[in-house]
DNA sequence: AATGCGGGGAA
DNA sequence: TTCCCAGCATT
């Protein structure tokens, strides 16, 4: 690397910040080792947008990492309903414990030691180090990933472990001097990535904006901006259906705990049955009893629920990024709450629904149905 | 090295 | 539709 853009490119780019940076994120300026992390936790492969009215929120509801660890699981992961990758609520729960019990409650500063807290990868031990405590330590998102490739021309592919190391040697070396620029520095690289330096409509092709690199990125010289950098392609997310079971009782639905590791991975959720590979063909219709054994794992089920049907609901499509799921709801109510021998299904009260934390098209199901309460 | 894990916004 | 996003953990 050139010398003159090993000293110039932080610089440069703390220079652009002055002028261009984004101002008046909520988690921005902000110095608590705990705020910093639930924000750099909360923004992974998530869109700043959908973070602005959930990063207070969450605060508001665990104020100290103190506070936090000692919640309840559920109320953590009702918190972060709807966010998905509810792994990140699980481990945000596991790291508070960890720092209350191995670190007296204070977060270390050492990224190596950060990464040895749950769910705190290379990236965000190096974003928690630089901005809470000044540490000279890289980070490697989306955002600079897709910067350094574009003004080093690199051309593997980001899935690549080659390309993934050359980046975070490059990270590294391009580091400000001065400790104390880190927090800036650091801001910095996000805010030309996603505003200036974007995937699809980089200043360089637009020509609104003048980059400051302009001179030095080899994938503009070159011709390549769009071109970097280079990802595999990936397949097509394959297509799966459902049966779900609306059960009520009085003003209670029954919810079902979803395994940990799975997707809505310790969610509450409704009892669903095994998914299956999409098919064109239509599905019989299912008694409530065939329905009960395969969503509640029932070998016995009461003469009385035989007499129950089973109304046909809403069909609902849901897109993962990996998977494309349609639901099909059967809808029931039965006269007395009945507990079933399956461990994790509970029965909630309509007033109660709003404390679980629930998939996202369960949520809007349910909303639609009235049972839930909306945004207050 | 490859895969699983959400949801929403943009084009 | 497809792509993308302040990634990490597991296998």
């Amino acid at each position: 690397m050139s010398k003159a853009l090993k000293t110039g490119f932080p610089q440069t780019l703390l220079s652009w910040h002055r002028a261009h940076g984004r101002q008046g994120l909520p988690w921005q300026g902000v110095r608590d080792p705990y705020a910093v992390w639930v924000s750099e936790i909360m923004l992974q492969q998530t869109q700043v947008a959908t973070i602005l009215e959930r990063y207070p929120r969450f605060m508001k509801r665990f104020p100290t990492v103190k506070k936090l660890a000692a919640a309840p699981l559920d109320d953590v992961l009702a918190e972060w309903a709807g966010l998905g990758y509810y792994s990140r609520a699980r481990n945000l729960h596991a790291c508070a414990n960890q720092v209350m019990t191995d670190f007296a409650g204070k977060f270390p500063s050492d990224p190596i030691l950060l990464e040895q807290l749950k769910g705190i990868g290379r990236s965000t031990a190096g974003a928690i180090a630089a901005f809470a405590f000044h540490e000279r330590a890289p980070i490697l998102d989306a955002n600079v990933k897709r910067i350094l490739a574009r003004l080093f021309g690199i051309e593997g592919a980001l899935q690549e472990k080659a390309t993934d190391k050359q980046l975070w040697n490059i990270a590294q070396e391009l580091l400000p001097k001065n400790p104390q620029d880190m927090p800036v520095y650091t801001q910095a690289l996000m805010d030309f990535g996603a505003t200036w330096c974007t995937s699809r409509k980089p200043a360089c092709i637009t020509g609104i904006e003048r980059c400051p690199f302009e001179k030095q990125c080899q994938a503009n010289l070159s011709d390549q901006v769009l071109q970097l950098p280079r990802k595999v392609v990936k397949a097509k997310s394959p297509e799966f259906d459902c049966d779900m079971l609306l059960l009520r009782h009085g003003d209670s639905v029954l919810l079902q705990k979803r395994p940990e590791k799975a997707i809505w991975g310790s969610l509450w959720s409704l009892p669903e049955s095994a998914w299956r590979a999409k098919t064109t063909f239509s599905k019989p219709p299912i008694s409530l009893p065939e329905l009960l054994a395969q969503v509640l794992s029932e070998e016995k089920i009461s003469t009385a629920l035989k007499r129950i049907s089973l109304d046909q609901g809403p069909q609902i499509k849901h897109i993962f990024t990996h998977r494309r799921l349609w639901i099909q709801v059967w809808n029931a109510s039965i006269g007395q709450e009945i507990i079933f021998s399956s461990q994790n299904t509970r029965w909630v009260s309509l007033r109660q629904l709003g404390k679980y934390g629930l998939p996202q098209p369960i949520k809007l199901l349910l909303q639609g149905l009235s049972l839930v309460r909306g945004p207050d």
